[in-house]
DNA sequence: CAGTGGTCTAGACCACAGT
DNA sequence: CTGTGGTCTAGACCACTGA
């Protein structure tokens, strides 16, 4: 299965976070007690609490000191902004991934928002587009942008339905480890990009720039994404 | 001037982001190594990392293995999606606040876009509104919502260029600790938003609903804010 | 090789909540 | 009071970088 060198705090941050995803843990119960888990799986304080630590941080759960951990709700994909629907949580299952324009090999756009590196540009990149749709209604349209630097074979692969991330980490050993982005609100892009997510053309949508970070030194992911918020809200916590 | 009962990781973490923000270090400088940290301020090495892991996680550092930590950047946009919120990012110098709607009590929204607890329902909320201005022109509209439970004589308070977390942490010992919020692009607001903000009707605005923890158990403030991003972004890391 | 950040241990004392 | 989380020490060994 996975690798097994992995850090102690971030197999148990893991563990944890799939008991609360699987519901091993419900909203609003106590987890084990610090020095519990310290017990259960042989560490020390410091090691649970940085588990822990990931675990607040991305929301999962809350802290009371003279109290306890108490499980505080339900998942989020990679990043701190996911999406929520009005009325109930996402589960994967009610997500779709559908590729619109296939990977292919290309010049970096002039107008690319970024600040690219010479060795980014001189490689060009790869670029495609991926439409999400949750319960069947279009909502984002991903446009990536991946230097093209030593990713063998990248253009042939299907998209579809698979995460991005783990094709770059199981096949590329490339792990994404965070990123900046910024937020607009704007006014319909072009037609085309309205007509994918089912928008007229005076509807607003959310546009995200993304930078994002690898485990490869100077290996950056961009990514374009057009957002209708008109039944969803973007989600996030600080 | 601050409060000195600061814990010791905070108190660097307070310093060396003060530095990094008024360019002590510069974009791609080297930090001191921890070790040498350790030794300037007489802390040992956990206390000094979970002071920088608070800098990678809002995005000032980047550490690299074997070589040391560098200073990444100062976000361009708006860092309103990280906790300190508005004041943080942006130089202090370009940012003012006006107080639109003064602080009353009343009764909660019908409409109000959270689950109040029955306390919160039963002890009604001060409300007030307040427009932050970048370089003089008007980003944010924020109307707060705080319930009225222990906070006594918060309605006589001018809030004009003044922090909302300030005040609350020096004269009510209530601390902002985090929260969640959603993210919407609308299409104007009511008219009157639309003014305040100095945006046509048809212009698209970016809608924040949040809900923040603080320090005193099952105490929150909630806070709607309309965002103009027409020539700002707002910015996050994850 | 020496220096860096990455992980981890085995304690300690404190502030706070509930009994 | 006990048990909880919050902070902190004083070491240790590792993996990685660059000279």
């Amino acid at each position: 299965m996975a690798a097994r060198n992995l850090p102690q705090y971030r197999r148990l941050y893991l563990l944890l976070r799939k008991h609360i995803v699987d519901g091993v843990y419900h909203e609003g119960d106590m987890l084990p007690s610090e020095n519990e888990l310290c017990i259960l799986h042989g560490l020390t304080r410091p090691t649970v609490r940085k588990a822990m630590d990931m675990l607040v941080h991305e929301g999962f759960i809350r802290r009371h000191q003279g109290k306890g951990s108490i499980v505080h709700k339900l998942p989020k994909g990679i990043g701190i902004l996911s999406i929520s629907g009005t009325t109930k949580a996402i589960g994967k299952d009610n997500l779709a991934t559908q590729t619109i324009i296939r990977p292919h090999i290309m010049e970096w756009p002039i107008d690319f928002p970024f600040l690219l590196s010479e060795s980014e540009n001189d490689s060009g990149c790869i670029f495609f587009s991926r439409l999400r749709l949750v319960n069947g209604s279009p909502i984002f349209y991903d446009i990536t942008y991946l230097p093209n630097i030593n990713l063998p074979r990248f253009s042939v692969r299907n998209l579809d339905n698979k995460s991005l991330f783990d094709i770059l980490r199981t096949s590329y050993s490339l792990e994404v480890k965070g990123g900046e982005q910024f937020i607009k609100a704007i006014n319909s892009p072009d037609k085309e990009i309205c007509d994918i997510l089912g928008v007229n053309q005076s509807q607003p949508v959310l546009h995200l720039q993304r930078k994002m970070d690898t485990s490869r030194l100077n290996y950056y992911i961009y990514s374009i994404l057009y957002c209708n918020t008109d039944e969803h809200s973007l989600y996030g916590i600080f």
